[in-house]
DNA sequence: CACGTCACCTGCGTGC
DNA sequence: TGCACGCAGGTGACGT
């Protein structure tokens, strides 16, 4: 489900405690580990991943791309929700004293010494986690992140020359830039007017500068309302309310009025205004 | 290098 | 009500 900015508000409700009650993460000591689904860890067997993360207090989280990250005493603990994957910090006992259950899809859970827990939801087992010494080792290979500043207008069009391929994959691609998903590369896209099967190698500097613009406006606004809520998955923010064209196929365009479209790019489902982005270029 | 296809999973909406 | 089918915020391994 999550893209940069449901993980980014992820991540600050982990460190502020919106979402949970007031409970957050930060300076919380791992004491016990339960692992609901063994392939839920990427690099270690629940042994290992237990006997290496118990012990260890959460001193920070931040986010790489769509990647959380903890950083714990020794080492990192990296997590990627993937499509449908959630996080819950919440009291850990029932006042009798017995461990309150999980829920349904629970696939990991860390047991604080304070008595409360952090929970990894994750209906399709998608999602996964890595216990690492250096964060760079699963991180090293993500692009640049988007709303990072020192991507300037030059080196987003020089990233985009340098390849030729279809605009909207080449947006998606983490290698290439870290943190856009189907919905906002859609939405960013629309505002650019640009059409996500142009090859990205034939934009104009100007059109680069507009899309990289858009790209950031739709991510800080996403994160402004605290991401997007769809379907039964992750439910918080209100972005969705704001689409202009993902999920609206068959709906009036905003700015023109003509029908929007789906229709397949790389095999996701995909939205456009046909008349604000015209695939046959001419600017 | 770029692209298409499939695999990984569960659940929801739709249409018959 | 049941059931088959298509679809879903993601990514990586293949084959061409």
């Amino acid at each position: 489900m999550p893209e940069l900015p449901e993980v980014e508000t992820i991540v600050r409700s982990l460190v502020n405690g919106a979402r949970h009650n007031g409970l957050h993460v930060i300076r919380q000591c791992i004491t016990e580990v339960r692992v609901l689904w063994d392939r839920t860890l990427a690099n270690l067997s629940p042994a290992d991943f237990t006997i290496q993360i118990v012990g260890q207090t959460i001193q920070k989280v931040s986010r790489r791309g769509k990647f959380l990250v903890f950083s714990l005493n020794k080492n990192t603990l990296l997590m990627h929700l993937r499509m449908s994957g959630d996080l819950r910090v919440e009291e850990a006992f029932a006042p009798d004293g017995s461990e309150a259950p999980l829920h349904k899809h629970d696939r990991l859970a860390l047991l604080f010494e304070s008595g409360q827990r952090l929970a990894f939801n994750n209906p399709r087992k998608f999602g996964r986690v890595w216990l690492v010494e250096d964060a760079q080792e699963v991180l090293g290979v993500l692009g640049p992140e988007p709303l990072d500043e020192s991507l300037t207008v030059d080196k987003f069009h020089a990233m985009l020359q340098a390849r030729n391929r279809l605009l909207k994959p080449l947006l998606m691609d983490q290698h290439f830039l870290a943190g856009l998903g189907n919905i906002y590369t859609d939405e960013a896209l629309f505002r650019a007017r640009l059409h996500p099967r142009v090859i990205s190698s034939t934009l104009s500097r100007e059109q680069s500068a507009l899309l990289l613009r858009e790209i950031r406006c739709v991510l800080k606004e996403g994160i402004r309302r605290n991401g997007s809520s769809i379907d039964w998955v992750y439910r918080g923010g209100d972005f969705q309310n704001d689409f202009n064209v993902y999920g609206r196929a068959g709906e009036i365009c905003p700015r023109c009025g003509t029908a929007i479209e789906r229709l397949l790019v790389g095999q996701r489902g995909t939205h456009i205004c046909p008349l604000c982005q015209p695939l046959n270029k001419k600017v």
